[in-house]
DNA sequence: TCAGAAACATTCACAGTCGAACATTGAGGC
DNA sequence: GCCTCAATGTTCGACTGTGAATGTTTCTGA
């Protein structure tokens, strides 16, 4: 044999740090190694491959046993086994905005980052998957990071080439609020995601209890969030055999600021025809707008018209308070963390998780009649 | 074989590490176990299963009984038994089975519920909505149960009271394998499933890359999974191209067993007609018992027709060895007591969470293009 | 209660593995 | 060049894990 760095069987020389990088990554493809199988495959002695385990256990790497090595096991006891490395990851996290929903996030990815020993590095983008690209690939140049979490924007082509992108990046990548469609297989992507589709479908039977049989739907198509919602109207509608046609359903995101005005009158004008009672506003920045010009136009609310919003961002601050669908925006961010937690942890042998969240249902003065008793699972909130 | 490492049924080496782990694995799985079952499991003498028996129980990990060991006993007062920390909460676990599919998903739950230092009761039910509830009924009244995780029927009226009565019980719920459907708005239950929509899909998207173009499906409507087999072997269809029209499909759970050789020859006959050349069997008894036939019937597996299974129970017995889907059934388990301990420790104001597992495929003989000849000049090296 | 069967413990043999001591090699500093 | 040091290889006696044989204990059912 060469008197040089000992080879591998591919006759790559390799110091003993990569040795032992190599022999982990047998460790992690089989479970467990064999010193005479790894000495043979690495060209060297089976003395030299002891001490790597012998070294790799002591640092808890390994759990060492009779002819081999296997993945650190709870059966084993030796003295460095028990407390893992602490190795602490960086995260990088690229989120679409930074004053409105994502705040709550990025505050509840923090907090858990921090129960898991993490550094999160949040960037906001815009929503636009070119830039949502340009600030994910300035993490990954600039810092260190093992994971990311990203809310990309997944319209169109570009979108979808993002996605796939995203999907074969060598760390593991975790969407918040988004979903792969199953269209294409980005089949390593994880999410988690609020259920909007079941958040619309709550405010709509909770209208329907306060006794209203027409509901309409006043949508922000330019939010990824808006499909989903529209969808849970209609699957509600469907489940209290509201008929489609005929439900007011509007789209206020084309309307520039001048012509809000005008189109919420048109809206309520076709409330009016319909005999819709009730609106899901989503946004609920558009719901204060609705509210606010229901009642410079002298409409009662809910009187004549009850309000739901979406988001629960400022409902609150409406005058009268706005009732809306709440997602858990902090657990998103924290179910975000603790899935790229577990899976720096775990590696690929986890199975990819996909989660899905509920929202809950937060009952002010727009939608409800008569003071009443909340109906079962939902929160009534004052203030 | 060689009297070096000892091999289990799959033919590989085991360290005693390993084997312990093994042996805890079953423990956990079926409760109890006998030396002379897992002896010849894991291919060692039972001589062997007695010491490794005893060093878990000096540790504790098991309680030692005639002809075997079972899970750690409080009745059980040797030494080492004894000061394992009370149990802060117990939960009760209801599945339709205990010798298919669900001690690998009760060995999960198990392993992470000593983790997460909770008790854990199992109970065995039909595949049968009353005999579910009677079961759950059972561990209310005689346990002092503190959340319940169940796998129940939820087929046809008897199903929908189910899942109401459970989404209306006072205990946190987790379905395992199942989804509350969006029908009955059972807003408390949270669920762990595969996604074994995704999980067909990948099984013929392989096919499709090893060159099939006419890929068939063979199911078992008698099982709770087949809908979304089938539903993803028809999303694949569609992304390929492939026409549903006059791709094989057929349910092979009402023959009887006599009649199943004459529904197999049937299927074939079928395939030959369609010019189908792979099929994806669901429930892998199906799968190994359909391979059998073929290869009765002189065909060529994978040659004539390629074979990929579902489940991975018992795929790997097969001759040839059958690909399969392998769900995540320890993950299911683990994930649902994960679930469980958030939902004790932090109540109500988490959000329910909905969770969904991607299983992953593990390719063997049975859809895999024969070795082919090494090409003229070359020489084949044995070993 | 007792007999027979099954499970268990003990002992021994052996193959394979381990690690201490010492030898060898090569890199880097002077 | 020479020295030192770290990494690696070789040898060989000690150790470990396994299984067969054999005797002992425990369980089970009549």
């Amino acid at each position: 044999m060469s008197p040089e760095q000992p080879a591998d069987a591919a006759g790559k020389s390799l110091f003993s740090l990569q040795r032992r990088e190599r022999l982990m990554e047998e460790l992690r493809a089989h479970g467990a190694i064999t010193v005479r199988g790894i000495a043979a495959k690495l060209g060297v002695s089976e003395l030299t491959i002891r001490r790597d385990v012998n070294i790799l256990a002591d640092e808890g790497l390994v759990s060492r046993v009779h002819g081999g090595a296997t993945l650190p096991s709870k059966l084993d006891r030796s003295a460095a086994a028990g407390r893992l490395a602490q190795h602490s990851y960086s995260i990088g996290m690229v989120v679409p905005s930074l004053d409105y929903y994502w705040p709550q996030v990025i505050s509840g990815a923090r907090a858990e980052a921090e129960e898991q020993n993490l550094r999160i590095l949040v960037r906001g983008s815009a929503y636009d998957a070119a830039d949502n690209r340009r600030q994910v690939q300035a993490l990954l140049d600039t810092q260190n990071i093992d994971g990311l979490i990203v809310a990309p924007d997944m319209t169109g082509d570009q979108g979808q080439e993002l996605l796939r992108w995203l999907n074969a990046l060598p760390i593991p990548v975790v969407l918040a609020e988004r979903r792969s469609p199953i269209e294409i297989p980005a089949h390593r992507l994880e999410w988690v995601a609020t259920d909007h589709a079941f958040g619309a479908g709550m405010a709509v039977r909770h209208l329907w209890q306060e006794g209203h049989r027409r509901i309409g739907c006043l949508t922000d198509s330019s939010s990824p969030t808006s499909p989903h919602v529209v969808r849970g109207w209609q699957q509600a509608l469907a489940a209290l055999k509201i008929p489609l046609e005929g439900s007011v359903y509007e789209d206020s995101a084309k309307q520039e600021n001048g012509e809000r005005a005008t189109h919420f009158d048109h809206v309520l004008e076709l409330c009016r025809n319909a005999g819709t009672t009730a609106m899901l506003v989503h946004s609920d920045t558009q719901a204060v707008a609705f509210v606010q010009h229901c009642v410079d136009k002298g409409l009662k609310v809910p009187g004549d018209i009850a309000i739901v919003g979406y988001d629960d961002e400022v409902a609150y601050l409406a005058e009268p308070a706005i009732s809306a669908v709440r997602p858990p925006k902090q657990y998103v961010g924290k179910v975000a963390v603790q899935l790229m937690a577990a899976r720096l942890a775990e590696g690929r042998m986890r199975p990819v998780h996909r989660i899905e969240l509920n929202p809950e249902l937060i009952l002010r003065e727009s939608s409800v009649g008569a003071p009443q008793a909340p109906a079962t699972g939902m929160v009534e909130v004052p203030q």
